[in-house]
DNA sequence: TTGAAAGCGCTAACAT
DNA sequence: ATGTTAGCGCTTTCAA
């Protein structure tokens, strides 16, 4: 690969010459910036950003930890960041934990080895928040507190729950399920949800049954299996709240052993991505700002990233219902 | 941020020592050694890699081109493809084009500008193969002819539209429409299943009609109003092939107007993603071999890398049969 | 066993 | 307007 050198030496110029030509900067006759010009092109010059990125100390590029790309919720919220990303100028990195801690140290360690110039992390998994603290790098945690020095930007998910809860009880809900992460596993606002869903049941008197679930790769069924298992063990549920995948494998249950929804079980999915909109009937959903989280995350690591001060360390962004016929909304 | 240098001076050595330290590499005494580790810690050393980077020109990542993350067959490919680049020491970048040539030439740029080692190009738009040609760097294709010298791993969707006619046949069809996407912006074998599966109907005198898509944004409802215009332009359709997406909006869309599933339309997905595997009735789908795609490209991708010779050029993988209720296989 | 020095390819300050 | 030089932080000869 030829480098600036050489184009200087076909130019008959210095390098720092070809390099004004390139980056615009400074002042070069005309003429010499045709011959410049000329020789990047009949050497098919390309300058090497690694020797740039040594020199301005940056990379450019933005990590985005998900704990399994694969889910929907992860699938979307990358997406979004890579487009706001690249908006912003930057490349995005995906990096897989598989819900293993080890995997997301391994991936801290690229940003102390300036690989990548920040991280938004939206993993679940892990405790032992200290290193983050003590990176005093660009971290933002989406749906994840990492420790109270570093952002964070998550839905509301109290609202979340409540409005889940409230249009299950409207429906006439009396013996609900809904489907809970292992709490000790996630550092997660996430899991209000459930909290307050739980609570808000319990105030109307109405019976709510929590079943356990894991996250899991799609390979082990899980999302089915947890499905059954809510309906084996709680034959009389009328009304299922959970993350979309368990929404979804539950409505596919309760049709599968020829319960009626809404009729028979009304269900309310949590997160709403694009994976509920193919369900038939049609899948009521609270949904996440994706969009929103992505951008603002993306907003405040590249904020982060150059040096800015963080006019707030936490935002939350609103929830919104999506009714459609899984709980009678006929649409 | 502390340098092998600050490191150095601190334990009293010179940058090599440290150097040996680090990599193990070289001779160098039990008790400095110590010392060194000492300063190490003490300074929370962490090497720089854009130093390393420019000194052994490599930087570890690849590039993953997509059209859109978030449509599921590109999604579950990138989530393989940075699984076994990880398990090769690598890291994955993800790129979405849009469906735009011009991002794919921003990508393009990447891989001259060295940021990355490698592109593995999933993306489906775009004409003008030369600039892949002439490049000599490491690029493999996935499902995508770059031109004759660029390696490609496929599916085999000649046999896979081959699998999906005579499954529709068998269940009796005698009118069946499949979605087809615009052939002028595509360079793929992926066309060719839809090609066999028409030449297939027409042999069995199987009225076959084609619907165009158009590769789009989950924003658009493309999908669902595909579906809308294939059973109002064709009602008596009684056979329904396409991409998952497609088959998955047009099962439901035929729920919602009332036909039966299997009994009045039978429906074959072609893709297999785990998107298709919560529908009601269950979905029959071409499953193609993700995880071996992934794997092959990635094996292909960092073979190029390292300078090795590949044995062949071009990969073509198996696609299997997945039978459903949607075709009446009562699973 | 270790240190000094050269160089990876680039940019920017400083001369001229 | 342009060339020379000194790094960015690392690794690897080459000497000692």
């Amino acid at each position: 690969m030829a480098t600036i050198q050489d184009v200087a030496k076909r130019a008959g110029v210095g390098a720092a010459t070809v390099s004004r030509v390139l980056s615009g900067n400074g002042y070069v006759k005309q003429e010499t910036r045709e011959r410049v010009q000329q020789a990047i092109d009949e050497l098919h010059y390309t300058p090497n950003e690694m020797a740039r990125n040594l020199f301005f100390r940056k990379s450019s590029i933005v990590a985005v930890i998900v704990p399994e790309l694969a889910h929907p919720f992860f699938t979307e919220i990358v997406n979004a960041v890579e487009v706001a990303l690249s908006a912003a100028g930057y490349q995005a990195m995906v990096c897989n934990t598989f819900y293993e801690q080890s995997y997301e140290l391994r991936y801290i360690d690229m940003l102390k080895r300036q690989i990548v110039d920040g991280i938004i992390f939206a993993a679940h998994t892990s405790q032992g928040l200290d290193q983050y603290q003590n990176l005093h790098r660009p971290i933002v945690g989406i749906d994840r507190n990492l420790g109270k020095d570093i952002p964070c930007v998550a839905a509301d998910h109290e609202t979340g729950g409540r409005l889940a809860a409230e249009e299950l009880l409207s429906c006439g809900c009396k013996n609900v399920v809904q489907f809970v992460g292992r709490k000790e596993r996630v550092v997660s606002s996430y899991d209000r949800r459930h909290v307050v869903f739980e609570k808000v049941m319990k105030q109307h008197g109405v019976s709510c049954h929590s079943v356990d679930i894991y996250w899991r790769s799609f390979a082990s069924d899980s999302f089915q299996k947890s499905a059954a298992e809510a309906f084996t063990k709680y034959p009389e549920t009328d009304g299922v709240f959970g993350a979309d995948l368990y929404a979804m494998a539950a409505m596919q249950y309760a049709l599968q052993i020829g319960r009626r929804i809404p009729e028979d079980v009304r269900i309310v999915a949590y997160d709403g991505t694009n994976a509920t909109r193919f369900m038939t009937p049609g899948m009521t959903a609270v949904c996440q700002p994706i969009e929103e989280i992505a951008r603002e995350s993306v907003r405040m690591i590249t904020d982060l990233i150059q040096g800015k001060e963080l006019q707030q360390n936490n935002i939350t962004l609103p929830v919104t219902l999506r009714r459609r016929d899984s709980t009678g909304a006929g649409g």
